[in-house]
DNA sequence: GTTCGTGCAAACGGTTTGCAACAAT
DNA sequence: ATTGTTGCAAACCGTTTGCACGAAC
């Protein structure tokens, strides 16, 4: 189980009641979820916190390093709490996104190419999940 | 150089003015624009041209296999003519996107995921180009 | 009392849609 | 006549921003 106020508080972020929530939300979520996603799931608990404030409080987040944003849907941007190296799996039925846990898939250690500095590389695999 | 005309004919798209225009900006351009670029490109030659055309042929494209759409940046959808299996950079100074050869890359053949059945892969590498 | 955090509403950028006019079959 | 194509404007969705109030330091 996480620590939600332990983890604000390692980053240097101010542990409020919104930030808690939307931490919450989003460190224990590994399902991709949307920006406005995480707003509802927020609201369930506290439907006093706006938008807005999500949304800032991702940004934050994303700054200092919590979560990362990803571009993997089209329209809206997917947050991810897993900071370790992994692949994206994209379900063609669905949409949902799957973590891929780097050793599922033998790769060059690092990536050579002319003309490039890679800094780093990922596999977003296109599939279904088995029923 | 390609002929846009057969290209839409082939795939059953009737070849009018402005899905001409629309092919010529999309089919020969390998930045990955968005459609709003494809907008500019096209008005340039035929300013009668609406945005909302612009979009909805582009749609018409993709969904006749003439191009594809991705989600690689946020914000915008980025449209690409190559159809060959082929890997993305995203260069981390400018945004744009560079097509990496699929030969660039030693990878499996298949890759076998418990679980998923896997339709497709590729990789989406971040780093710089070299000045 | 100055900074930080918040809610609200308005603005924003990219995209889609409804509709009326028109061209092609 | 029916269908397909277009332009325009309005609607739309996800996101950001400006502002004013209140809490924390």
């Amino acid at each position: 189980m996480l620590n939600a106020c332990l983890s604000l508080k390692r980053r240097g972020i101010r542990p409020t009641l919104p930030r808690l929530a939307v931490a919450k939300a989003a460190l224990s979520n590994f399902t991709h979820p949307s920006a406005d996603g995480i707003w509802a799931l927020v609201r369930k608990k506290y439907p006093a916190v706006s938008r807005a404030t999500v949304y800032n409080t991702l940004e934050l987040f994303v700054r200092k390093g919590l979560i990362q944003r990803k571009a993997l849907k089209g329209g809206s941007a997917a947050y991810d709490p897993v900071l370790e190296r992994h692949h994206h799996l994209v379900d063609e039925r669905t949409g949902r996104i799957y973590d891929i846990p780097w050793a599922a898939v033998r790769l060059p250690a690092r990536l050579r190419l002319p003309g490039f500095e890679v800094e780093d590389f990922h596999l977003v695999i296109k599939g279904k999940k088995r029923k």
